[in-house]
DNA sequence: CGTGTTTGACCAGCGC
DNA sequence: GCGCTGGTCAAACACG
């Protein structure tokens, strides 16, 4: 999961909007991390999308989690309604950010496929996948029920590709600006 | 003309 | 079994 553990490696895209730079608002992603569901809700069951992305192993302490550890059958269905039981996709990460632009780039190409208004929250929610062939990573970005200034991204799914500001980055390491050295090493967390 | 978005329809799971 | 709800598909559309 390396969006968790160093999400600025992926700023190296200097292609945003410019001025308004998402991430740049809040770096505390200790903060983003809805892993407890701490709303104990007795009586309604409202927060029932919340729930099961908490009970899921969305952040489990391993980045190759998804051949040790406890996965539970992530069942992906297809249009013929076969059910395959897919291990590769079942990490799951959600983060909450405060910011107004819900889309951020984060390296990746993303593609929206869906959008549909939950029942519990005013805002709907965009479903994205990630463009590049063979790679099956989804993303699901809604706006928080309570804080509409926050917005909640879930990954699901492993990149089986880099990305594309990665490979750039390999590739030509001096055209990098000086702001990107000190944060583009911070980490190294990643066996 | 290729690529991405929009948007309604469709489908599966779940609760009643 | 039925209706609600969340997730996905795909045709139409927009944009470079």
């Amino acid at each position: 999961m390396d969006y968790l553990e160093n999400p600025n490696s992926n700023l190296c895209n200097t292609n945003l909007t410019g001025n308004s730079d998402p991430w740049s608002l809040d770096f505390e992603l200790s903060e983003y991390l809805m892993l407890q569901d701490h709303h104990h809700h007795h009586g309604v069951d409202q927060d029932s999308t919340s729930q099961s992305m908490a009970s899921s192993e969305q952040v489990m302490g391993g980045s190759s989690g998804s051949t040790g550890a406890t996965l539970r059958n992530n069942n992906i269905r297809c249009k013929d309604g076969v059910k395959k039981n897919k291990m590769e996709a079942s990490h799951r990460v959600a983060f909450r950010t405060k910011s107004e632009l819900e889309v951020m780039d984060d390296g990746f190409k993303w593609r929206k496929y869906g959008k549909k208004s939950v029942k519990n929250s005013p805002n709907p929610r965009n479903y994205y996948k990630c463009s590049s062939g063979g790679c099956n990573v989804k993303k699901r970005v809604e706006r928080d029920r309570d804080d509409s200034s926050y917005v909640i991204t879930t990954y699901e799914g492993t990149h089986n590709h880099e990305s594309p500001c990665m490979v750039y980055y390999n590739q030509m390491p001096y055209t990098i600006p000086n702001g990107w050295t000190s944060q583009a090493s911070s980490h190294s967390s990643t066996p």
